[in-house]
DNA sequence: CGAAAGGTTGAGTTCCGTCAAGTGTGGTGG
DNA sequence: CCACCACACTTGACGGAACTCAACCTTTCG
C-alpha cells in the first residue's frame, strides 16, 4: 500500500466519468486538495469494517470488493466496484464492510469528513453522488435476485452480466470474455461454495453453452442456453 | 387507489422524519405544489416495472414491498418500506421493480421530472436523499449477508431485525412483536419457499426459542439461542 | 355459512454442501 | 532451467437441507 502525497485531475483519465466530473475546474482543484492517490496490491484490504471510517474514495484503475465476514469467517462479497466508482459509508458513524483489491488497483483516497463538507459546498456533486448511489442500490438488487435463485441460474446470469459488461455495444454481449473473479470470489459473490461453481461452470462447458480457455477466459457459444437457465 | 389532490405539508405527521424535513417552509410549499395524496389498500400495486416511470413518492403511513418478478412468476421482495421512506427510481428511464403495498397505505406521490428538478434546485434535498439511499443501499446489502446463509439462520436473523425494529429502545430488542410479513412474504424476502419458512418457524417453537401467539405474534423466549443461529 | 386465502404437515426427490483426494499452474529460488 | 511449493481449480462419494407435490387445517371475510 503506497501513498503518493497529491492528486492530479487534470490528466486524470476518468475526469469525465467519476462523480467529480460534475465539477468546474476550480472547484475540482479545491477537492483535489483534501485527497491524494493510493496504490494497492491485488488481495491488501483498503479498509476495514470497524475502522474509523474516516476515509472515503474513487477507483481510478483496477477493481474493488466490498465485503463482510460472517461469524464464521465465510466471506460474502456485496459488490465489485469498477473505476469510477466511488467507495466509502457517508454520513455512517463507522464501517461495516471490508474493501479489498481484486486486482492491483490505484484510488483517490479522502478525509470522508471533509468529503462530506465538499458535498454540502457544491450541490452538483451532491448530485453526482445520489445518481451514482441510486445506481449502486440498483445492482444491489439485481444481485438479490440473482443469488435467490437456483446454483445454475445464478452462474449463468453472473456469467451473462460478465459479458455484456466486457461488450462495447449496448445491444450485443462479448462472445468472449476474461473472468474478472476466482471461482472462490464467485462463489463468495452468490453465496454457494466452490465445489459447486466449479462443477457447473464445467457443466456448462461440457454442454456445450460455453468453452472454457484456460481458467479465466469464457466463450459465449449458445448465448440462448444460457439465458434459458435463468430460473 | 384513491387520490386526494393535494399536499398538506403542515400537519403532517413526517414533516421531521421524511427527506422534506431539510425544506424551509417556503421551499416545502413549493414541493407540495406537484404532489398529491395517494391511499391504497393492502395488496394494491402502486407503480409496476414497465412502468414510463413518471413517478416518486414518500410513504406516510402503512408499508410497502419492493419486488421484482422472475421469468416462472415468482416474487423477490428486494425491499421494505416504512414511513418517511421513498420510492421511485430517479435519473432512470424506466422502472424496473412493483410497489406494492403490504398493508393499507397513504403516500405522497410526485411527478418524477418535477422532483428531480427539485432536487437540482433544493440542494438540502438532494444531500438527505443520498443520506436515505445510502442507507438503503446498507440495508440492501444487509439482506444480502442474510440470504446468503442456511434457511434456519436468514430466518432467526430476519426475526432478530424485526424485534429490533418493534423496540422503542436502541439497546433492547423487543420481547414480543407482530410479525410484519406473511409466511410467503417471508419466503419471497429471504428466498426459500413458504413450506420451508412455515417448518422452520414451527420448529424455533416446538424448540423453545420463540413462542408463536397466533399467526402473527412472535415472543421471543430464548434470543441468545435465536443469535446463535445465525450461520 | 361457505369460499378463499393463509398456514401446516408429510413423503419423496433433488440439489448442493461436506469431506477428501486429486490435478494443474504460476512463482520463487537454487 | 528445473525443482519445488503454494495456490487455485477439479472431481467423486456421501449425506443432509431444502424443494416439490399433495393433502389438510385455520382464519378471515363476503
Amino acid at each position: 500500500m503506497k501513498n503518493n502525497s497529491s492528486l492530479s485531475c487534470e490528466t486524470c483519465p476518468l475526469k469525465d466519468r467519476a462523480a467529480c466530473k460534475v465539477l468546474k475546474q476550480e472547484e475540482r482543484a479545491q477537492l483535489s486538495k483534501i485527497g491524494h492517490h493510493l496504490t494497492v496490491k491485488r488481495g491488501e484490504t483498503v479498509f476495514s469494517a470497524g475502522d474509523n471510517n474516516d476515509i472515503s474514495a474513487t477507483l481510478t484503475s483496477g477493481a474493488l470488493k466490498i465485503s463482510s465476514f460472517d461469524s464464521d469467517g465465510n466471506e460474502h462479497i456485496l459488490s465489485l466496484v469498477h473505476p469510477a466508482g466511488f467507495v466509502g459509508e457517508l454520513f455512517a458513524p463507522s464501517a461495516h464492510h471490508h474493501i479489498i483489491a481484486l486486482t492491483d488497483s490505484q484510488l483517490c483516497i479522502f478525509d470522508r469528513k471533509r468529503y462530506e463538507e465538499a458535498i454540502e459546498r457544491f450541490p452538483a456533486l451532491a448530485i453526482a453522488l445520489l445518481q451514482r448511489t441510486s445506481d449502486e442500490l440498483h445492482q444491489s438488487r439485481n444481485l438479490i435476485e440473482l443469488i435467490g435463485q437456483s446454483a445454475s441460474a445464478s452462474i449463468s446470469g453472473l456469467l451473462l452480466e460478465f459479458a455484456r459488461a466486457a461488450s462495447h455495444s449496448p445491444c450485443h454481449i462479448a462472445d468472449y470474455f476474461e473472468l474478472p473473479l476466482s471461482r472462490g470470489d464467485i462463489a463468495n459473490l452468490l453465496g454457494v461454495k466452490i465445489e459447486t461453481v466449479s462443477r457447473i461452470i464445467r457443466k456448462f462447458d461440457r454442454d456445450g453453452i460455453i468453452k472454457l480457455e484456460g481458467n479465466r477466459g469464457v466463450k459465449i457459444c449458445d448465448q440462448i442456453a444460457l439465458e434459458g437457465l435463468t430460473i
